[in-house]
RNA sequence: GCCGCUUUAGCUCAGCUGGUUAGAGCAUCAGUUUUGUAAACUGAGGGUCGUCGGUUCGAAUCCGACAAGCGGCUCCA
C-alpha cells in the first residue's frame, strides 16, 4: 500500500496532466476553450468548449502531441495575481471568468500556474516539475458531453477522460481490470449465457428473461423470501396499477409526476403504472383499525414496477423502465424500529456474506440546505435519523460514510454497498426509515391507553431491484453461478450415437430432474472436444461423458468447473448416486465447492 | 432528456472514395463420420444492409428524421 505522500504525489500528476491536456487541446484546436480539469479516481478530466466536436477516434493524436508538449515542461510556477488581472487574461474564456468571479468573492488574490508556455487559472495541487510525469503512465481514454457546472440548463462541454499513475506497470494493471470488466460485462455475458433479451418491438429499459435467466431470478427471490419467513415476514399480492390518489397522499406524485407511466380508462379517469409498491402496502395496513399488540407488520412481495426512465439513462440490467424489487415493509411504533431494523440488516449480512459480496454502509441523510427536496420537518429528520444512526453505531461503529442529501424524499435511509470480485463498488441494499407515508396515509395504531397513535414505516430491499442485482452479480461470477443458483447443473454428454449410450445418458438425466436437479442430455452428433467445449462455454459446472466404459461400470467421471473448490478424489470416477447427491447437497448449501 | 459515436444473417465482423446477383467464421439444417475430455468433413438455407423520407441515372455507402445500442452528463422513490 502506498503511503500518503506517495498518493499525494499520484494525484499531484493526475492534476498535472489535466493542465497539459488543456494545453495541448487548446494549441490543436484554435477556438477551444478549457473550463474545469481536476484530478479524479484513477485519471483526470478535463472539460472544454470546442469548435467542432471532437470523438474517441482524436484521442491517439491529442496524447501524442501531449507527450512531445510534455517534454517542452519543467517545474510548475505559481503566480498570485489580482482578480483584475486574472479577467484580463481570461477575457477570451467566458468560464474561467465565472471561476474568477465567484473565487474572487472570498480571496483578493487569485493564483496563476505556469509550466512550459501554458497558464492556467488554479488553485494548485500539481507535482512541482512535470518532469516527474512518466509519459507512459497516461492514456486517455473517452471523451463525453457534459453540462457546464453539471447544469442541465447550462452550456454542454466536452469531456475528456484520461487515466494516470505513477508508473507504466501500475496503468497496465489498470488497463486490464478494464478489460477484465469488459469481459464480465453482464450485457455481453447475458447473451452468450441466454439469460435476458431486450427487442426493438417491445421496447427499450423492457427485459424479457429466458428460461435460464428466470431460474436465476427465482432462486434468488427464493432465498431471499426463506430469511424473510424466518422473521415472519407475510407475502402479500397487489395489482400493478392504481389511480393517482394513491400518489399524491404518499407524496410521490408532486416529486415524480414526470417519471409515471400513465393510463387513461375509457371513462376518462387517470392511473398509472406503480413506480414503486409503498402506496399499495399502506392500504393493506389500513383495510381495519390496528391494534399495537398486532405490531409489527411486516410485508413481503416481490414485484415488478415501471419507471419512465430518460433514454439515455438506460443500461443493461442496471437501469430498466420495468424492474423488479424484492420489497418489504414493516409497519411499526417507534420502539420497534431497532429491532427490525437490525433483523433485515441480518439478512442483508448473511445474503451478501453467501456471495462474497464485502459491504460498506452509507448513512443517507436529508441536505439541511435543500429542504424544499423533502417532505416533513427538519426536527423529525434530526430525529429520525438519529435513530438510525445508533443503530448503524451499534453494527459498524464508525465504519461508514456520509451520504448527506442522500436520503429518499420520505425518510433517511441505510444504503448497501457491495464491493465485486475486481474490487468496483455498487449500490445495493436499503433499509429506510419513513415518518411521511404513514402521515399521508394517515396510519395508525390503536395504543395501550386506546388512543390512536401515529405509526411509522420501514421499508427494506435486500436485492434492491432483482435485475440491477443480476448486473452487479453477473459480472461478480463472471457468469460462473454456482451451483445452486446454476441454469444448467449438469450435462450429461454421449460419446456418440449409440442407442444403449443415449439411454443411460437420458436414464442419468431423468433421475438428476426427479431429484430436483437441472440437467441436459447433449445426444448431439458431434465430437466428444466439441461436446466439452459447448458445456464449458455456458459453464455448466457438472459435465459428465457417457460412452462404453460408464455403460460397463455404471462410474461417471466429473468434469467440474475450474472455478469450484474440489477435494483430491474429486476427479475420479463416482457411481451415479454418488454424483448426484453430492450435486443436491450443494444445491441445497448454496456453496460453491464440490463435496466429492 | 442533452453531447458524441454506432447500427450489414441468430452471434462476431468484412464490404476502399455511391456502380452489375452484399461476403466470411461460428450457429442452424441435411448428408457423411461414431468420436474419450475445449472446435470432425462436405453441402445447403438464411440478409428489402435498424425504420421512414430525401439527394442521385444509380444508395449498405451521401443527407435528414425517428428507433435501438454504446461512452459521458443530468436524474434515480
Amino acid at each position: 500500500m502506498g503511503n500518503t505522500e506517495g498518493n499525494n504525489h499520484v494525484v499531484g500528476i493526475r492534476h498535472s496532466l489535466a493542465h497539459l491536456l488543456a494545453a495541448t487541446v487548446i494549441e490543436m484546436y484554435p477556438g477551444a476553450k478549457n473550463a474545469i480539469g481536476p484530478a479524479i479516481e484513477n485519471g483526470f478530466y478535463q472539460d472544454f468548449e470546442m469548435p467542432e466536436p471532437i470523438s474517441d477516434e482524436d484521442l491517439p493524436k491529442i496524447e501524442a502531441r501531449m507527450r512531445e508538449v510534455l517534454k517542452t515542461w519543467g517545474t510548475f510556477v505559481r503566480r498570485e495575481v489580482s482578480p483584475e488581472e486574472a479577467r484580463q487574461q481570461f477575457s477570451w474564456n467566458q468560464y474561467k471568468l465565472e471561476l474568477i468571479d465567484e473565487f474572487s468573492k472570498d480571496a483578493k488574490q487569485l493564483t496563476f500556474y505556469t509550466s512550459g508556455a501554458f497558464t492556467d487559472l488554479c488553485r494548485g495541487g500539481h507535482i512541482d516539475d512535470a518532469k516527474e510525469i512518466d509519459p507512459r503512465s497516461f492514456k486517455l481514454t473517452r471523451v463525453g458531453g457534459v453540462y457546464w457546472r453539471g447544469d442541465e440548463k447550462r452550456q454542454q462541454l466536452q469531456r475528456i477522460y484520461g487515466i494516470a499513475f505513477e508508473t507504466q506497470a501500475q496503468l497496465k494493471e489498470y488497463v486490464a481490470m478494464l478489460e477484465e470488466a469488459k469481459k464480465r460485462d453482464h450485457r455481453k455475458l447475458g447473451q452468450e449465457l441466454d439469460l435476458f433479451v431486450f427487442s426493438d418491438l417491445i421496447g427499450a429499459g423492457l427485459p424479457l428473461f429466458t428460461p435460464r435467466g428466470t431460474v436465476l431470478r427465482r432462486k434468488l427471490d427464493a432465498f431471499v423470501q426463506e430469511m424473510r419467513d424466518e422473521y415472519d415476514y407475510q407475502e402479500v399480492t397487489i395489482p400493478h396499477i392504481t389511480k393517482k390518489d394513491a400518489y399524491i397522499a404518499s407524496g410521490h406524485w408532486k416529486k415524480f409526476e414526470e417519471e409515471l407511466f400513465r393510463i387513461t380508462t375509457r371513462e376518462g379517469h387517470e392511473f398509472a403504472m406503480k413506480p414503486m409498491n409503498c402506496p399499495h402496502h399502506t392500504q393493506l395496513y389500513a383495510a381495519r383499525s390496528r391494534s399495537y399488540k398486532e405490531l409489527p407488520i411486516r410485508y413481503r412481495e416481490t414485484t415488478t414496477c415501471y419507471r419512465d426512465e430518460q433514454s439515455g439513462e438506460l443500461s443493461g440490467l442496471s437501469r430498466l423502465r420495468a424492474f423488479s424489487q424484492d420489497d418489504a415493509h414493516v409497519f411499526c411504533r417507534t420502539g420497534h424500529v431497532e429491532e427490525e431494523a437490525l433483523k433485515i440488516w441480518d439478512i442483508i449480512d448473511r445474503f451478501y456474506g453467501t456471495f462474497g459480496f464485502e459491504l460498506k454502509v452509507r448513512f443517507s441523510t436529508h441536505d439541511p440546505a435543500n429542504m424544499s427536496a423533502y417532505s416533513g420537518s427538519e426536527e423529525k429528520w434530526l430525529n429520525t435519523e438519529q435513530q438510525l444512526l445508533s443503530i448503524i453505531k451499534q453494527k459498524v461503529g464508525d465504519n461508514y460514510i456520509d451520504g448527506v442529501g442522500e436520503a429518499a424524499f420520505y425518510g433517511p435511509k441505510i444504503d448497501f454497498m457491495a464491493k465485486d470480485a475486481i474490487g468496483r463498488e455498487h449500490q445495493v441494499a436499503t433499509i429506510q426509515l419513513d415518518f411521511n407515508q404513514p402521515e399521508g396515509f394517515d396510519l395508525t395504531c390503536i395504543n395501550e391507553g386506546g388512543d390512536q397513535e401515529r405509526i411509522l414505516m420501514i421499508h427494506a430491499a435486500i436485492m434492491g431491484s432483482i435485475d440491477r442485482f443480476l448486473s452487479v452479480y453477473i459480472e461478480h461470477v463472471a457468469g460462473k453461478f454456482p451451483v445452486w443458483l446454476a441454469p444448467e447443473q449438469i450435462r450429461i454428454a454421449t460419446l456418440n450415437q449409440d442407442d444403449e449410450i443415449v439411454h443411460f445418458a437420458k436414464d442419468i438425466a431423468a433421475k438428476a430432474k426427479s431429484l430436483g436437479l437441472r440437467a441436459t442430455v447433449d445426444a448431439d452428433n458431434e465430437s466428444v472436444g466439441k461436446k466439452i467445449r459447448n458445456a464449458e462455454l455456458m459453464k455448466v459446472p457438472y459435465m459428465v461423458v457417457i460412452g462404453g466404459k460408464e455403460l460397463e461400470t455404471g462410474e461417471l467421471m466429473p468434469r467440474i468447473r475450474q472455478d469450484m473448490e474440489v477435494n483430491a478424489e474429486a476427479h475420479t470416477a463416482h457411481t451415479v448416486d454418488e454424483l448426484l447427491k453430492t450435486i443436491v447437497h450443494e444445491s441445497k448449501s448454496r456453496v460453491n465447492k464440490t463435496s466429492l
